[in-house]
DNA sequence: TCCTTTCTCGAAACCGGTTTCGAAGATTTA
DNA sequence: TAAATCTTCGAAACCGGTTTCGAGAAAGGA
């Protein structure tokens, strides 16, 4: 009776899988009740429970994922789509991040679906397709532009989904954030304090938000220190090390160069780097640089890179928590979590070479 | 007749997604017919499947990927498990080959699904779990072992997989690997043609097979070349910075320290770099550091790190072929696949402070 | 002893698709 | 004009599970 359609019976009972019918079939019920019994149902004698159970781990039989699912309309999957990469990646973050996301998700009984984007395509072509072949029952984004189209479609599709990181329509989304305003506050009061006050900003690009809040926080701070404001010491910047370099020589060449300079991400702060030593600057001695991400290897040039750092790990777990409460609820109101970055300092900020200590002190 | 159980019609219109049986219904036809119009059958006349494909265009019908799957049999989706990371990852492999396998997969209409290992259970049980609930068809398997368990475990179940890196029954599974002992024989040439005579090297565990082969390579060109084997200038490492500040302690504080140092990886060599430098050795004046994984930010310290390089978007490609064709075809002959690894100068490494230049000419 | 309640399980529908089979109707052939 | 063949589609089984409903048996109460 268990022969469906195999050949020889020694041959399929260990290749083939062991499945429910096959179970009812050789206890003499029905998968219906073989399916209560493995599910907890109060309707099945304790006896005939036991029965089931036993079979089922004697059998090593395990439900079929895709028919489990089908039958309870749900896919269990939340789909992650990487954004195109930077040619040459410097920063960890997405492996950790996916590393964390995914363990978390686990928890929850929740698979993680990771999708590339194709450069050549619309950005969100890849989550249209994910969401009308219903792979998924929601998404995890990152890397959030100012206005990001990935948010307008799931928005308008009434989609679940949390952001790593704002957007323009952040009161209509869940969203997990590392606080970059107050990050660079604290890393450019740290360098005031040191008694900086010509510093430089390099940037990261006007479409991420995260890049935005950074240099506003920065800002926020010379005004609060009564520093004055110089248009030119702000230079744009691509979060590359690339990016860094260029924007590095327009710093330094300029007469009066910056003492100090922060940066929106690691990388760039590495291009800065490497132009002010092309340039003759030495660091620390007459440029401090702080970079953003909290690279492990800014432990390991010389002179290390102070970085602002956070936990990718908590923030991988905390979009997953942010996710489940919406799948668990659709109608709850919209929460977000901001967490902090910590200034890593490694030794090697120091004060400007010559310091012309106004006093500042009060001011901080 | 299309209302199943949705509140007013207008509202499940936008929000319920269209089933293949709505739009039967829609059209007059069975779900059968419906089906076999949109998967090209012959049996279909051209008007009807005419008229099928702009209703389903227009509905914006898409199958639930879900379904198909279980009545085709299959789950189109491969599994990649992440090793635990190490504590402090330093290169960006791992995102840029998950991008480069996930693209690779959507290609041939496959999906990638990241598991991340739970360090407190065994290595095999991820991969126990996701082929018991039948949620792949095979898996991309990387930083192999020598003795691998988890080869092992599917190569006893017989289900497909392919490994980036090489395993001692390589002879039975498909691979793909990077020809690390000709990288290394290539770097250790390129050091002896400097003219450095004592050259360190910096392994990287012994459960990893990449890394043994990488010592074989450098102990074979020295060997080619009549250089001494001296068994103090082969340290072990762990493929981490600490690691490699630990093995460069052991070297360079010898009474003859080696004039150039070989390391297994980057992470490796930076640590090596960091070690030296806080010994009073200039780099590359006094000590060439090679290392291997490319990473991009070797080109942004000083000095840049030379360092052996290879295509990882390669990588991922050549290995979605090679289990494609698995997949396809389960019992065709085991394959693999051989890349090679490139020296990456970067301008910083050279000749020995003394050169005390025997022939060696003739070797090389 | 008979009726009601409770336990336990079988039967069948269902999830949303695919695929096989066969029966009409249309077309060609004899 | 009847028979044979071809087109085209409906009906139904199937993939491997879950869940609802109701029936029969066992237990409890009057």
């Amino acid at each position: 009776m268990n022969d469906v359609k195999a050949g020889p019976k020694e041959e399929w009972v260990k290749s083939r899988k062991v499945r429910i019918r096959d179970l009812a079939a050789e206890l003499g019920l029905t998968k219906g009740t073989v399916s209560r019994a493995l599910n907890g149902y109060e309707d099945i004698s304790k006896k005939t429970r036991k029965r089931v159970m036993e079979a089922a781990t004697k059998r090593g039989y395990v439900p079929t994922t895709q028919a489990r699912r089908l039958a309870m309309g749900l896919t269990e999957t939340i789909g992650l789509v990487l954004p195109p990469l930077p040619s040459q990646p410097v920063n960890t973050f997405v492996s950790e991040f996916i590393n964390s996301v995914s363990a978390a998700l686990h928890l929850h009984g929740y698979d993680l679906l990771v999708h590339s984007a194709n450069s050549e395509e619309s950005e969100v072509e890849p989550y249209r397709r994910l969401v009308q072949s219903r792979k998924v029952d929601g998404f995890i984004i990152f890397r959030t532009h100012e206005k990001d189209p990935r948010v307008n479609y799931l928005l308008n599709e009434g989609f679940p989904f949390v952001t790593h990181g704002r957007t323009a329509r952040m009161a209509e989304h869940d969203w997990f954030d590392i606080d970059g305003e107050k990050a660079f506050r604290d890393a450019t009061s740290h360098l005031i304090k040191l008694g900086h006050q010509r510093i430089g900003f390099v940037g990261g690009g006007r479409e991420f938000f995260s890049a935005q809040l950074r240099l506003k926080g920065f800002r926020a701070k010379l005004e609060e220190c009564c520093l004055e404001k110089v248009p030119s010491l702000e230079q744009p910047g691509d979060l590359t090390g690339q990016g860094g370099e260029i924007a590095a020589q327009n710093l330094l060449k300029q007469t009066r160069p910056p003492t100090a300079i922060l940066c929106a991400n690691d990388a760039t702060a590495l291009g800065v780097m490497k132009a002010a030593r092309e340039l003759g600057f030495n660091i620390p001695e007459e440029l401090s640089v702080i970079g953003y991400d909290g690279i492990a290897l800014g432990a390991y040039i010389d002179p290390p890179l102070p970085t602002l750092t956070f936990s990718i790990e908590e923030s991988g777990k905390e979009m997953v928590n942010l996710l489940m409460r919406r799948l668990k609820n659709p109608d709850l109101p919209v929460i977000s979590k901001l967490a902090s970055a910590i200034l890593k300092l490694r030794g090697s900020e120091g004060p400007p070479s010559s310091i012309q200590n106004k006093n500042m002190e009060n001011c901080l």
